[in-house]
DNA sequence: GCTAATATCTGTAGTTACTACAGATGCAAG
DNA sequence: CTTGCATCTGTAGTAACTACAGATATTAGC
C-alpha cells in the first residue's frame, strides 16, 4: 500500500484537497501543470504542493481564485515590495467588513421577526406579513 | 408611451426585478405562470406583483429561493400557524450568524496582516509568508 | 393602414468554485 | 498475469441570476 508520493492521489492527502478541485485548477491554469508519466498520470513535484497549499490557506481566507492567481504570480516572483498583495489584501478586507454590516442588519431584522412570532397569537403570521409588506 | 400596465416591463418597473429574473422565476415554478396575449407575451395581474415583490423582500433578507417558495406557499394558505415559516427563518438567522462569526474571525486575520505589511521593511511580505506557511 | 421603433419572445451560454459522475485506461500487488 | 484500486478525460450539475442572438409582437406616429 505504499503509494508513489507524487500520484494526485497522495497530493490530495498531504494538502487536504479534493483530486477533482487539484484537476480543476490546473485546467484553469491556477497552478502549475505537471509532468506527466507514461501512461499519462499526473506527476507532483514539491513546488506544485507548496502551490496548492497556499492556494487552500487563501481560500480559507476567502479570497477569491482570481485574486489568488494574482497572489500567486506575486508568490513567485522575488518582490520585495509586497504593496500589490496589500492592496489586493486590503480590498478583500473592506468587503467582508461590508458583508458583516449587511448580514448583521439581516440578522436583526429576522430575529425581531422571530421574536414576534413568538408573542403572537392571532391570525397573521408577523413573518409572511413583513414579506408582503412594502417596509 | 403609455404601457400597459401588466406587460412584464411595467412589472419589472413596479418591482424594480430585472424581466430576465421575473422569466426566470416563472421557469422555475417560484412564482404563478401569467397568462399570455394572443401573440405570446405574457400578462400579468396583481397576484403576480404581490408574489414578485414578496420574492424580492424576501431575498433582501437572505433567503434562498428553495426557501422563499416554500414561504410564498405559504403565505398563499390561510393558516394562522406560522410555525413552518418561523422555522424557516431561525435557521435562516442561525446560518447568518455562523457566517457572521466566520467572516470577523477572517477581517481580523486579515487586519493583523495588513498591518504587519505597513510595518515591514524587509525583504518578505508578511502576506504572501503567511498564505506560504503552515497552521 | 403602414412603417419604424421599441418590447418581448425563446433558447442557450456565461458567471463562481467546485462536485459528481461514466466509461476507459494505468498501475501495483500477489 | 490477473485483480482491483487509482487515475484519466469529458460532461453535467449546483445557485441565482445575467447576457446575449435572432425572431416575433406591439405601439406610436403619420
Amino acid at each position: 500500500m505504499i503509494k508513489d508520493p507524487n500520484s494526485i492521489g497522495s497530493v490530495s492527502k498531504l494538502t487536504d484537497i479534493n483530486i477533482e478541485t487539484i484537476r480543476y485548477y490546473e485546467k484553469i491554469n491556477l497552478i502549475d501543470k505537471p509532468s506527466r508519466s507514461e501512461g499519462g498520470n499526473r506527476l507532483y513535484l514539491d513546488e506544485h504542493i507548496r502551490q496548492l497549499r497556499f492556494v487552500k490557506r487563501a481560500r480559507q481566507l476567502g479570497f477569491s481564485l482570481d485574486e489568488i492567481r494574482t497572489l500567486l504570480e506575486l508568490s513567485a516572483g522575488n518582490s520585495a515590495d509586497c504593496s500589490f498583495a496589500k492592496n489586493i489584501a486590503d480590498k478583500h478586507l473592506l468587503d467582508i467588513e461590508l458583508k458583516i454590516i449587511d448580514l448583521k442588519k439581516l440578522a436583526k431584522v429576522l430575529k425581531s421577526l422571530s421574536t414576534e412570532c413568538e408573542q403572537t397569537t392571532g391570525t397573521d403570521c408577523p413573518i409572511l406579513a413583513s414579506l408582503n409588506s412594502f417596509n
